[in-house]
DNA sequence: ATTGCATTTGAACGCTTGTTCATTAATCTG
DNA sequence: CAGATTAATGAACAAGCGTTCAAATGCAAT
């Protein structure tokens, strides 16, 4: 049998990644067979194939995409007093971290498993939004409101506390998001 | 050949601990071969067989011997104020973290690559060592010195607060150990 | 020197892995 | 209704996996 009764054409592709990015946050990516993504999907192993290229090419466009859209997303704004543009990118970086728990688990957890290549083109997209973060510290220390010495280190610590946010952070908990961002901002 | 010129018996089990421990936390427990052990360690695969049953109990062995050290080092006094015990809990825990990110890391994210037995064995223990920081809490409300409604929520959002520096806490970094154990004594 | 034990090798096993491909069925186009 | 295209199957592949085991070896004690 070849092509199942009912189903429809252009829908596999999401769903492959769908799954894929699922079972990789759950389970790890080396942990994962393609038989077990396809089993998700509903069909057989060979199909995947009419989606991705190989198996390492599913995790790196599920990061790729993931960092694209953060970088879209993430505010970019050279103008404005130093402290609102701080304060507008962590509430707008816990804000997109915790509506993707999946995506941001596997964007720093499955960096090992990317080969070489693939790596350094994560890492550059990772600098260029850790880069908007320097720049606001930077500009801030300029204006004198903020009393950072070393901007790049400050940037790296101030990311790793935020995203930390996942780590314990669970909607339903006892904090809503509006706290949450409040009491970062005066960790920051 | 068998055995080679200069091995010395005796060694090699902590040595094939030792390679388990940093190529798990290193590259993830599913991506870890027998052979990739054994290579580290500087042996044939089968020789491994002689110092663990299989690869599982290589893991769950790793992290049990963590959870115990981890039990018997952690204060347990049920005497003296809350305030003074908490504040020894958390510098405790800090310290104790920060000097073993590898058995830490792998506890705390190849806990899904456990079978389910080995699983709940950890989880016991896990809870055991909870248990010592609510009780805390819980005299701390009864004494009236802290003001915790749900005392059990409460221990999981500070351990998992406290972990976390693991992520972006690095010796040589910009803040000193006391330091780090001060800045999460105000947030706790 | 010889024996006995502890330790390692190296080959082999059955199984799963990622990936390919000829074949077949369902759908779209006209 | 006929032909072309798309999408999925299912079998096959080489390679790597965890694991086993007889054979070989080095070491300690006699």
């Amino acid at each position: 049998m070849a092509r199942t009764t009912g189903s429809h054409a252009g829908i596999t592709g999401p769903r492959v990644r769908e799954a894929a990015l699922r079972l990789f946050a759950q389970r790890g990516y080396a942990a994962v067979s393609m038989r077990a993504i396809a089993a998700e999907v509903g069909v057989q192993a060979g199909a995947l194939y009419n989606y991705t290229p190989d198996k390492q090419s599913l995790l790196y466009d599920l990061m790729r995409t993931h960092m694209e859209q953060l970088l879209e997303a993430a505010p970019d704004n050279a103008e404005g007093d130093a402290v609102t543009r701080l304060r507008d990118f962590v509430a707008f970086h816990i804000g997109f971290h915790a509506d993707r728990p999946d995506e941001v688990f596997i964007a720093y957890m499955e960096l090992r498993n990317l080969e070489p290549e693939n790596f350094s083109r994560i890492e550059t997209l990772r600098r260029r939004y850790e880069d908007r973060l320097e720049a606001i510290l930077h500009d801030g220390a300029e204006q004198g409101v903020f009393a950072v010495q070393d901007s790049k280190i400050a940037t790296l610590a101030i990311i790793a506390m935020l995203t930390g946010v996942n780590t314990w952070f669970r909607e339903g908990g006892r904090l809503s998001l509006p706290e949450v961002e409040t009491l970062y901002w005066d960790m920051v």
